[in-house]
DNA sequence: TAGATTGTTAATCGATTAACAATC
DNA sequence: TAGATTGTTAATCGATTAACAATC
């Protein structure tokens, strides 16, 4: 078990995980003890072989007949994913999607804990946001100085994105959350995970207008 | 070209074209006239070879040595994901997300038009956002008589989701834009499009935590 | 015991990448 | 003309799925 822990994942591996630990969570609610790779696969509407492949990279070991137990397979996802304990974030561009990702309490549950919250615009500063205070960008070189914050959560207009993340980068960031629609240009060591909503909406409009025109 | 249309594509290549778009569009600030897959390849740091098959599945044609010309890229691309046009949508769950969502005018780029929005907390009905006075869930009934509206934009918790895609599908919408965590259960010939942040958040905590882990 | 499920190795499938002729 | 780029066919790569022995 120990020794696969540090093993990476793919990608497809990655993203499905969370959405197991969401039906094991409600699950749990059912006082379930065990649970099968086949329970989760139909729950999902997944190939259970899928599953079982997947969760394999955590280093669970589950038992034949019986499947894995429950609050077991919780956590040993939950460690493959870093979501047992939490990352520090600073979060900049407090506009409705910021303000909608710092008062999302359960990104703390993902492992996300935002300790500060920036912008540059002077309305806004100094307001507070679920108890935290917009400061100015200036400040977080002060931060920078004296926290261990890893993560940076850019949630400002495409314009102002490639400077803040230069700027996060000079304070120490190592991964940023980015929901600009900009492609960020960033040293190689830093981890970018870029969140494109018209990605997904590009899809649907497009199975959409297929869908019409089948008819 | 017209006969290419109406092919589908992958769901990586679907995913990407917005990108292009994106790239596309500030170029056109620049008035420059013919792009090539290189550069834009270039600018999203990927393979050309790779912007090349996807820009084919829209039925654009090039011009060897010279490229593509710009604005007929950007019609081609917006058509083959129907973004020329705008579909209404309806949006459920006026919270944080549900609010920025609404508030965003960019979707409309993006072949969006909410044209009704509802929620069931009493607090929040007859409240106006973005010009759109909040509606109690049942009124959905009224406006699938009268309107044609194909897209549902789901923004509630999850113990709501469910119930509120049930209800979407019967008052007529074809294609759900998914934002809970739920794994909806819907006809087939219904298109739901999920956008899980948690799976997005996975990746990054994970790589950020085999980071440490190397050094 | 018989059956269901795990875990692993092999086969398949589909997306990405390479190669290269056609061409402005 | 020479070089860069397109468009298409073939090769490669990686993820998904199938097969099956091990086992509670």
């Amino acid at each position: 078990m120990k020794d696969k822990k540090n093993t990476s994942a793919s990608l497809p591996t990655l993203r499905r995980l969370p959405r197991y630990i969401h039906v094991l969570k409600r699950l749990k609610l059912k006082n379930t003890e065990y649970v099968s790779a086949t329970t989760i696969a139909e729950e999902l509407e997944i190939e259970s072989i899928q599953v079982r492949k997947d969760l394999s990279v955590t280093g669970i070991v589950g038992k034949p007949k019986i499947g894995f137990e429950l609050d077991e397979l919780i956590i040993s996802i939950q460690e493959f994913l870093n979501w047992n304990k939490q990352e520090d974030a600073y979060l900049i561009g407090v506009g409705g999607l910021g303000k909608a990702i710092v008062s999302y309490e359960n990104f703390k549950n993902y492992g996300l804990n935002i300790v500060a919250v920036f912008d540059n615009n002077k309305k806004k500063i100094g307001k507070k946001i679920n108890g935290l205070e917009i400061l100015p960008l200036d400040k977080l070189y002060d931060f920078g100085e004296r926290k261990n914050v890893k993560i940076g959560v850019i949630t400002t207009p495409a314009s102002a994105a490639q400077e803040v993340c230069d700027k996060l980068i000079i304070n120490g960031v190592k991964a940023i959350w980015n929901f600009s629609p900009v492609s960020l240009k960033a040293p190689k060591d830093i981890i970018i995970e870029s969140v494109h909503l018209s990605q997904s909406l590009a899809v649907l409009t497009h199975k959409l207008s297929m869908k019409v025109i089948e008819k």
